[in-house]
RNA sequence: GGGCCCUUAGCUCAGGGGUAGAGCGCUUCCUUGACGCGGAAGAGGCCAGAGGUUCAAAUCCUCUAGGGCCCACCA
């Protein structure tokens, strides 16, 4: 044996091999380019980092690794970075959960602190300081975790382009960016009723919402109406009577059309509430007249702005209803009923209250059980209050009809794959109910650069803030001092104050073409890969990432940042659910690399269609893994023969119809992977691949062992046709492609060029002589499995009737069907396909 | 309540007006000059249901039923 084949090749162990190897020799490294559109540029959806990756991932990231590997071969410079989103509440519950830890700003930094061997129990609290640096401990650990198993499964990113959401790098851009829109006036601040998560105490955006079915109570109470008539309302909220500002119904509502302009008697509390009316108010829930509180909804948010309705907030940011009775809360009963509520969460609060309307008699009936929808943040346990607190937003048409309009056309200009994903972007933006609201009042995260004057009474003013220049960003406004102030002049009256808040994990995210672009600080990077070609991402993160990152280019750019959006599916259990973390953590990645190799495990990954969910199915990775085994095995056997062979030996009509065949391959796995449909590219190559094997090397082994213009012609034909299965496969089978290269090439497969049908067109023929060729020798095959005798049993008789034209084609294959079959020679006759064979005795 | 996707062999999925496809699994064989981590052959389907368009429908249209996802103002 000639080359470097290995007798007993394995697939076992080239993922180390390969991948260490890749590095060392920069294969993946992006250099060289010299304009932008010598360039392929990926914007990479950073992981979150917070525990483990699972199988979901790496199924989007192995299918657009295929594209990328495409894109390479054809010739392109791909920038393909990674980055890792390790910044945000995720990183913060797990750093809680990891050491039993808190963070309370109000403690000074303590340096001698350590993580802890064990978590605290009952959890410590930590200066600010302190607990970030636990959270970039903890991400440290966890990136280098899901760095060998990006490498492991053979993504071809560029690793020295590594980028996190949390480095300065990426501050600094996430700053400048929002300083810039602060300048043209589509940042602004504002104080207002805003959807607020009383466990993490934080302001949440309209994107991080989702609703949960709970249940719930009508309550029916009574009013008293101004005219003596009792109003019943009902309310699944009953706990905020206290807070409760008017009474609504609709318009045209004849029942309460009389009631308009008059006011009402709250239960209990006996607080003087005007009746109004407004459309939102739907004649056909409970009695048609709703309960107007600050706030129980959304709905109450639009008829307090839309009614100018008074403020009576009783919840606090906290959770619980204030200590003190409200002040519109007058007498003495109604104080001592509102004592009974102060201090209490709002699940308390509400038992209590039903309690005293049951005394009272203004609970009319049982409460009446339902189910219905709440809004939760999506990351929380309870649901969402509404509290009024100063917030940063960032406009992306919510608010804005023009704008929104402008986004629309951006999302209509977008190409996307698959096509239908594209009405989702449009219904989001569709639906916006206002600005994107971007501040966290959270710890780990890139933080609001901005700093406030206070005046002689110490107010700070928010109108005017003090601004950082872009050359000193990254700025910490709770420990930077602005310039003109000195550090002892904060929280002074007439001094400063630094806004303690935090960005929006989106808020950084929206700018991954920027930061992996290196924008501001490599401005040659930039213009080589900005816009980007391809933005690969789940459909789930449609309206959060994709939508913010449109926001934020059309803001800053006036253009798209990517051409493409390409929309990967879901991972589901077997029973159709889409895959719980939890579930896809019994089987982590490196366990399946393990067993069915990456190769096997990114088969299964890229066979799947663009954008559809996919079941979780360790069975295809089987077959991967044997097709994997299957390449190494024909590779052995076609270099085995012969040294390097002329293509122009290539003279026999049968290796001539390989290659016809093979071009017609080639020509449609190109025309997939440019429609970004990499499983259409696999499945053609694969069936081509096995006919391959099956039919043409069964054919030709006879003729390819001995000497000769004819073995020559055999032996040039196979090192083509596998030069070029090697180069098809490799954009997914990374490992067995780039193995078998290294036993007959130069440099690496995945550097080589994607073949093209142009290569070889003048060695092609009639693909008509190998199919029906192969036809026959699969009839002889069914006659000797029927007679359950070996494939190599002779055959004493095999006549072939056809079609004169087909029998010429197959004569055009000389003895290679008499070799295969193991016939002493074929007859031909005229007439309706028909295959005779029989066996010589034994 | 609105929207999007899916429903094809036991399983996982391709196909997308012209005789129903693949792999796995199953059945029956083959012991090897690439491969037993092999190889060959075979059985197996009213293409969810009902209407329509058409010479022709798994494919196009309408409706229905299941499944999944996204969205929606919690009275």
């Amino acid at each position: 044996m000639n080359r470097n084949v290995p007798d007993k090749p394995t697939i076992d162990g080239l993922e180390a091999r390969w991948s260490a190897r890749w590095e060392e020799q920069g294969v993946y490294r992006f250099r060289g380019a010299e304009s932008r559109s010598e360039v392929y540029a990926i914007d990479t959806p950073p992981p979150t980092v917070s525990g483990s990756l699972h199988m979901g991932t790496v199924f989007g990231y192995a299918q657009t690794d295929s594209v990328a590997r495409y894109q390479r071969m054809k010739g392109k410079k791909v920038f393909y970075p990674m980055g890792w989103d390790d910044n945000g509440l995720p990183t913060e519950r797990r750093v809680q959960a990891y050491y039993g830890v808190t963070c309370d700003p109000s403690l000074p930094y303590d340096p001698d602190f350590a993580p802890p061997e064990e978590p605290f129990d009952p959890p410590r609290p930590l200066a600010r300081r302190n607990f970030v640096e636990l959270c970039h401990i903890l991400t440290g650990e966890d990136e280098r975790a899901f760095e060998e198993v990006f490498r492991t499964l053979g993504l071809s990113v560029d690793w020295s382009h590594l980028y996190t959401t949390i480095a300065e790098s990426t501050q600094a851009i996430s700053q400048r960016a929002f300083l810039r829109n602060l300048a043209r006036g589509e940042a602004y601040t504002q104080e207002a009723p805003v959807l607020w998560d009383t466990d993490f105490q934080t302001a949440v955006a309209q994107a991080e919402l989702e609703d949960r079915e709970r249940p719930g109570a009508y309550h029916r109470l009574v009013f008293g109406g101004g005219n003596g008539e009792p109003i019943h309302i009902e309310t699944t909220r009953p706990e905020l009577v206290c807070s409760c500002v008017a009474l609504v119904a609709h318009p045209d509502d004849d029942r309460y059309r009389p009631l308009f302009g008059s006011t009402a008697l709250t239960p209990i509390f006996g607080v003087e509430v005007p009746i109004v009316a407004h459309p939102l108010a739907d004649p056909e829930k409970g009695t048609g007249v709703a309960m107007v509180c600050t706030f129980g909804d959304t709905a109450d948010v639009t008829w307090w702005r839309e009614l100018d309705l008074e403020t009576r907030a009783v919840i606090g940011r906290d959770g619980r209803f204030r200590e003190e009775a409200p002040d519109w809360i007058e007498s003495d009963a109604a104080r001592a009923a509102y004592a009974d509520l102060a201090g209490k969460y709002v699940n308390q609060a509400r038992r209590r209250m039903v309690e005293l309307l049951g005394e009272s008699g203004e609970l009319v009936g049982e409460p009446s059980p339902i189910t219905h929808p709440v809004k939760f943040y999506e990351r929380g346990d309870r649901p969402l209050e509404i509290v009024t607190s100063r917030q940063w937003y960032i406009r992306n048409g919510g608010r804005d009809v023009g704008l929104r309009d402008q986004l629309l056309a951006e999302g209509d200009a977008l190409r996307w794959v698959p096509e239908y994903m594209r009405v989702r972007f449009r219904h989001w933006v569709e639906g916006l109910a206002g600005d994107w609201l971007v501040s966290r009042q959270r710890f780990f995260g890139v933080p609001i650069p901005l700093w406030y004057r206070l005046d002689e009474s110490g107010e700070p003013d928010y109108e005017d803030p003090i601004i950082p220049p872009e050359t000193e960003l990254p700025v910490d406004p709770g420990s930077d001092v602005p310039a003109g102030y000195r550090a002892d002049q904060r929280g002074i009256p007439g001094g400063f104050i630094g806004d303690l808040d935090i960005f929006d994990t989106w808020a950084t995210s929206s700018l991954t073409p920027l930061i992996a672009g290196r924008w501001g600080s490599d401005d040659k990077l930039f213009q080589l890969v900005f816009p980007m070609d391809q933005r690969p991402q789940g459909h789930e993160i449609i309206r959060t990432w994709l939508f913010s990152t449109v926001v934020r280019s059309h803001l800053e750019f006036g253009r798209l940042p990517w051409e493409h959006a390409t929309i990967n599916g879901w991972i589901l259990d077997p029973d159709r659910k889409k895959m719980s973390k939890s579930k896809g953590n019994v089987v982590t990645p490196m366990a399946l690399f393990a067993e069915h190799g990456a190769d096997g495990v990114r088969y299964w990954a890229t066979s799947a269609r663009p954008g559809a969910d996919t079941a979780y199915d360790e069975s295809q990775m089987k077959i991967g893994r044997r097709l994997a085994i299957k390449i190494l095995n024909a590779s052995r056997f076609v270099l085995g023969l012969a040294e390097d062979a002329e293509p122009g030996a290539v003279t026999q009509a049968l290796d001539r119809a390989m290659l016809g065949r093979l071009a017609e391959v080639v020509s449609s796995a190109t025309a997939a992977f440019d429609e970004y449909d990499y499983a259409k590219a696999l499945a053609s190559t694969e069936t081509a691949f096995w006919a391959w094997t099956d039919d043409y090397l069964e054919l030709v082994k006879g003729r390819a062992y001995g000497d000769g213009s004819d073995a020559a012609s055999a032996q040039a034909a196979l090192q083509l046709s596998l030069s070029v299965f090697l180069r098809l496969f490799a954009p997914f089978l990374p490992y067995v492609t780039e193995e078998v290269w290294s036993w007959w090439k130069e440099g690496s497969v995945h550097l080589a060029a994607w073949p093209l049908a142009s290569e070889f067109e003048s060695l092609t023929g009639d693909p008509i002589v190998l199919d029906v060729t192969a036809e026959v020798l699969s009839q002889v095959r069914r006659v000797k499995s029927d007679a359950k005798v070996s494939m190599k049993a002779p055959l004493q008789l095999l006549v072939l009737t056809d079609s004169a034209d087909r029998i010429d084609k197959v004569r055009a294959a000389g003895t290679d069907l008499v070799d295969a079959a193991n016939a002493k020679s074929i007859d031909f006759e005229i007439g309706p396909f028909e295959i005779r064979a029989e066996l010589a005795p034994a």
